[in-house]
DNA sequence: ATTCGTTGTGTCTGGATGGACATAACCAGC
DNA sequence: GCTGGTTATGTCCATCCAGACACAACGAAT
């Protein structure tokens, strides 16, 4: 229900400072956010764990309050989960892509349409 | 007027034929609708003919119809214009820039507040 | 035929990027 | 104090990409 099903255009956005948003960390805050682990999700997207960690790495530094609050050792390793600003960053960018969509359905149909048929 | 002022985010949409859309080639489309000749774009852009002429070949390859119409030889060298396509490319783009700014202005207003004071 | 500014292409290279691998640090539980 | 899974970090290398430079093709005007 929550996930994005059919993305011919995908949102991203370009933060002045140079930090880039887009599907990729989004989905990686997601599922950080459902598995409670950076490697988990890492696993869970196919990326390594250097991969995914770096992404946190850069999202965390790109903001004021880090989105991603970890910990490491104990029971079962350590963990990793979203702060409420993790949090609100990923429902404000979803926010956007569901505004995109819905709003936009016009111009996003009519750029969809010029495309080259695909070379299947 | 139709200048993006002061844009702090910006939105770029990622087609999944891998052509990417941002801020960069709808203004050079635009510059290159003003100038007439995509030489003069890219110098007012501050970037090389040939790179502006990529793009350009980029977007007409990804595009089922070509968004600029160009020409060489004769009394100025030569030059080139925007196809209808082209223009209704842009204006779709800046259609959803509007769209994200003003009705977005929340959560981009969130997302901008919760970056790093810049190190001025 | 020469000129002139533009379009259209080829090639090279340095820097950024991402993937793969390796390894240290950490700590609840046993 | 050993284990196990995770966080955190370093290094190396293949590869992609932007920028720089060079140059051919074109055609109206003179």
């Amino acid at each position: 229900m929550a996930m994005t099903q059919d993305p011919r255009i995908s949102l991203r956005l370009h933060f002045e400072s140079g930090l880039t948003f887009g599907r990729g960390k989004a989905d990686l805050l997601q599922a950080i956010d459902d598995e409670g682990s950076i490697s988990a999700a890492g696993r869970r997207m196919g990326m390594s764990y250097r991969r995914a960690w770096s992404l946190v790495e850069e999202m965390n530094a790109h903001f004021a309050a880090p989105l991603v609050d970890s910990s490491r050792g104990g029971a079962h390793g350590g963990g990793a989960q979203l702060t409420e600003r993790g949090r609100q960053v990923l429902a404000d960018y979803r926010a956007l892509e569901v505004l995109l969509r819905d709003q936009g359905a016009a111009e996003l149909g009519r750029l969809r349409a010029g495309q080259r048929s695909a070379s299947a």
